[in-house]
DNA sequence: ATAGGGTTAG
């Protein structure tokens, strides 16, 4: 599908002469970009880890440099992945070490004692070193330790960087044995892979997860029926709807049974593919067939694949049908209704559905609440779906980012940009974190006012709550230079200032990671 | 315990 993770993009000439560090007028905030680990400078331990340590040790200064051209083979063989791992923002920091390295690993790995008692001291020595290093060095630190990395027991390894946190470490070493896996002695077996994709999943690493099946023939190792469908839900969540049935296919070719998740993933494929209703019938029936009992998830994810095509009398007929048979709906499934009607803009239904909830006594979530804004809003109502927030907050249930997002693109509509500034900012007096379609919302509605300043602004409190841009937010931006019209307002400064912002992003980010 | 569903932005 792709070579590179933006085919749109022209491939930018990294090591063009144009200065990475000019002064921008406004400045960027340094310390909302993401944290890098640092490394200590030396450890009384052997020559292995001194070696390691060399290579894991890089100036702290030109760090943004560095991983743009690396020397090593990944980025030609899998020019994405390691974007995407080095564009994660870090959830945790990663500890500088005050001690020893093997006595630092024993302090903090207490929960995983039995695990680790499978590794090898050089294992152990690796897995500190691996953890230790900044992610782009990690590579540069497998090559250089081949000899150690082939005795020790991969997959052990690879489990106990995942269970000591490091997800994005135990990639890079899976893709350090893909990549040697003709040079040495090496073996991508069922297990590593099956782990890998166990960890991806558990991640929601969708986007990784879909490329890097797209390199390695999952179909030859026959993985559990598990694995297939986290990789078929990978492929789904990432637009890749035929390789997912395609997949789907040759694990039913194999002999395997799918589960019921393997169903309900399938519907959600069908679903989003979209036109495919009489597919989804297919798979219904077929899992009747076999005895499965639909659950909460089969209902909504059918309900919901009803709504994308607008089959409201279908969707009824499901519901109604399941409910005959002594199914009591959930929240979810609830919500997925809601959605039906209230994107039809049947009102009546929808007031009806909150009505049967409250009757069974089925607990309204945030997502029911923003179902209820979302209705008012689309008729032109955004006072009422405002009020909705009061209402809920008395309920008990705090608004998301999703419901102030909804109403605030409500007011921006309806001319309210007032209204809707206030609203973004009650919403960060609160705690609530606005999330990159809230900033894009608001990006918006300045764009349409010719209001380049405070974009500017928007944009620079992104970049400090740590949020990052997507392709929406550059485009609305870019929208706001190009227009001819409101030209005037833009000027010399604001094209600088939004160039320095792409820039940096690109470099330190190697521009957003849009999942699709 | 493991794999899955619903809401927002140009």
């Amino acid at each position: 599908m792709e070579g590179t993770l933006f085919p749109s993009r022209p491939v930018l000439p990294i090591q063009t002469s144009r200065p990475i560090q000019p002064s921008p007028p406004v400045k960027f905030n340094a310390t909302t970009l993401p944290p890098l680990p640092q490394t200590p400078s030396s450890f009384p331990i052997d020559s292995l880890l001194q070696h390691l340590l060399n290579i894991s040790s890089p100036p702290n200064t030109p760090q943004n440099l560095k991983p743009l051209n690396p020397p090593h083979q990944t980025n030609a063989v899998f020019p994405s992945l390691q974007i995407s791992v080095d564009s994660t923002p870090k959830q945790h920091q990663l500890k500088k070490p005050t001690s020893v390295l093997v006595h630092n690993f024993e302090d903090k790995a207490k929960p995983e004692d039995g695990l680790i008692d499978f590794l090898t001291v050089k294992g152990k020595m690796m897995f500190n070193s691996i953890v230790e290093s900044p992610l782009h060095c990690v590579n540069e630190l497998c090559d250089s330790a081949k000899f150690e990395l082939l005795e020790v027991d991969l997959i052990s390894l690879l489990k106990a960087l995942d269970l000591s946190g490091n997800w994005e470490r135990a990639l890079l070493l899976f893709e350090w044995i893909m990549l040697n896996l003709h040079s040495e002695s090496l073996k991508l077996d069922k297990q590593i892979i099956e782990l890998m994709v166990r960890i991806l999943g558990r991640e929601s690493q969708h986007t990784i997860a879909s490329k890097l099946f797209e390199v390695i023939p999952i179909e030859e190792y026959s993985l559990d029926v598990r694995a297939y469908t986290t990789v078929i839900h990978a492929y789904s969540r990432t637009g890749k709807y035929e390789r997912a049935i395609d997949l789907f296919e040759k694990l039913m070719e194999m002999g395997l049974s799918p589960t019921l998740v393997t169903y309900n993933v399938m519907l959600d494929v069908y679903g989003k593919k979209g036109r495919s209703w009489n597919k989804i019938l297919g798979l219904l029936a077929e899992m009747k067939s076999k005895g499965f009992e639909f659950d909460d998830f089969t209902c909504s994810t059918v309900i919901s694949a009803c709504g994308r095509e607008g089959l409201l009398d279908e969707a009824k007929e499901f519901f109604a049908g399941l409910k005959s048979q002594g199914y009591v709906p959930g929240t979810v499934t609830y919500n997925s209704l809601l959605q039906v009607f209230g994107k039809a803009g049947v009102f009546m239904e929808a007031l009806s559905i909150l009505k049967e909830m409250e009757d069974n006594n089925c607990p309204p979530d945030a997502v029911t609440y923003n179902e209820l804004v979302a209705a008012y809003v689309r008729a032109g109502f955004a006072e009422e779906g405002a009020s909705v927030l009061k209402t809920m907050t008395q309920k008990g249930t705090m608004p998301n980012a999703v419901t102030y997002t909804t109403v605030i693109n409500a007011y921006g509509r309806a001319g309210k940009e007032e209204e809707a500034l206030r609203l973004f900012n009650q919403m960060k007096e609160t705690g609530c974190v606005p999330n990159v379609c809230t900033y894009n919302a608001v990006l918006a509605m300045l764009g349409k006012k010719s209001r380049p300043e405070e974009m500017i602004k928007i944009l620079c409190d992104m970049k400090s709550s740590g949020c990052a841009p997507n392709r929406i937010t550059w485009n609305t931006m870019l929208a706001m230079c190009g227009d001819k019209g409101k030209h005037k307002y833009v000027n010399q400064r604001h094209l600088q200032y939004l160039d320095q912002c792409i820039w940096t992003v690109w470099v330190r980010y190697r521009c957003c990671t849009d999942a699709r």
